[in-house]
DNA sequence: TTGTGTTTTATTGCCTCC
DNA sequence: GGAGGCAATAAAACACAA
């Protein structure tokens, strides 16, 4: 796109059909020898380029002239005022800094368009930050689900033992209750207080969600119609069970405590507290 | 001094608005 | 249709290390 040249211009232009784009020249530039010392313009003041011989002068290539650091100081005060250029502004800048307002014009384009950049910059910075930030705080998460998957395992392993225990407990509480019912009928009765002991200390497990077997008929295990299940328990291996029980219970993270739900009952109820509800993988 | 990367000035082409 | 803005780009000016 040819810009024609502006007639509110104070710059002379290139007539010459060998030059192909214009040459501007402003009379600060032109006048101004403390520019670029690489600068073609800057080692010519106007009166020189008129006298000079034009035809050489004319066929010197275009050269660009940086602002004068007081002019890029004006632009950018006015930059800082107002980023957008109203028409009388620009002639006005122009006039002041003996610039052609097309160069005002350009000079406040490419600084709207490096601000932009900046911009982008900054919020990339910003966005990748947060982008980070988000990173760490993801693989922390990871981390500590990991970390409760573990304990969930560990927990279910425990607790499954724990139920073992206390079944093989409640079957020969069961089996010792109906010896003595034996004896009562062929001997002479006897106190049942070793079996309210036996309850006493190791009752069902009751597990919130979870189907309560008590030493009645609930358990299918226990079922006083099925025989299949009647077997001798070893005291021996009892005693030893309830000391890996209690071991059990001091590692488990899990409060396991022995509280009789209903006074007077033999039921005994195990209540584990600490856990949410919705932590047991059944619920 | 020179090669190279960065910054600045300017151009071009396209788009929008009046 | 002209003016003005913007993105992309060219090219000069500049900075700096080797």
């Amino acid at each position: 796109m040819a810009v024609p040249p502006s007639p509110d211009a104070f710059f002379l232009y290139g007539s010459s059909p060998s030059l192909g784009t214009r040459t501007i020249l402003s009379f600060e530039d032109g006048c101004n020898m403390n520019g670029s010392k690489r600068s073609f313009f800057g080692m010519l003041g106007t009166d020189e380029i008129v006298n000079e011989d034009l035809e050489d002068y004319f066929h010197q290539p275009e050269k660009k002239r940086r602002l004068t650091t007081d002019q890029v100081r004006s632009l950018e005060r006015s930059f800082e005022e107002e980023n957008k250029l109203e028409p009388e502004r620009k002639v006005q800048l122009a006039k002041d800094l003996g610039l052609q307002p097309r160069q005002v014009a350009i000079w406040f384009q490419n600084r709207r368009a490096r601000c932009k950049t900046k911009l982008l910059e900054k919020d990339f910075e910003a966005l990748q930050s947060s982008y980070n930030s988000l990173t760490a705080q993801h693989e922390a998460l990871l981390k500590e689900t990991d970390e409760l998957k573990a304990e969930v395992i560990s927990l279910k392993e425990k607790l499954e033992m724990k139920e073992r225990v206390v079944e093989s407990s409640d079957l020969s509480t069961r089996f010792s209750q109906e010896s003595a019912s034996e004896d009562e009928v062929l001997e002479v009765p006897k106190s049942t207080s070793k079996q309210e002991d036996a309850c006493s200390s190791r009752g069902d497990v009751f597990i919130p969600g979870s189907p309560p077997y008590t030493n009645g008929s609930q358990s299918p295990l226990l079922d006083p119609c099925d025989s299949s299940y009647i077997f001798e328990p070893d005291q021996s291996d009892l005693s030893q069970e309830e000391e890996e029980d209690d071991e059990l219970s001091k590692n488990c993270l899990v409060t396991a405590s022995v509280s009789p739900k209903q006074e007077g009952s033999n039921q005994c109820i195990y209540e584990f507290s600490g856990l949410d509800q919705a932590f047991w993988p059944w619920s």
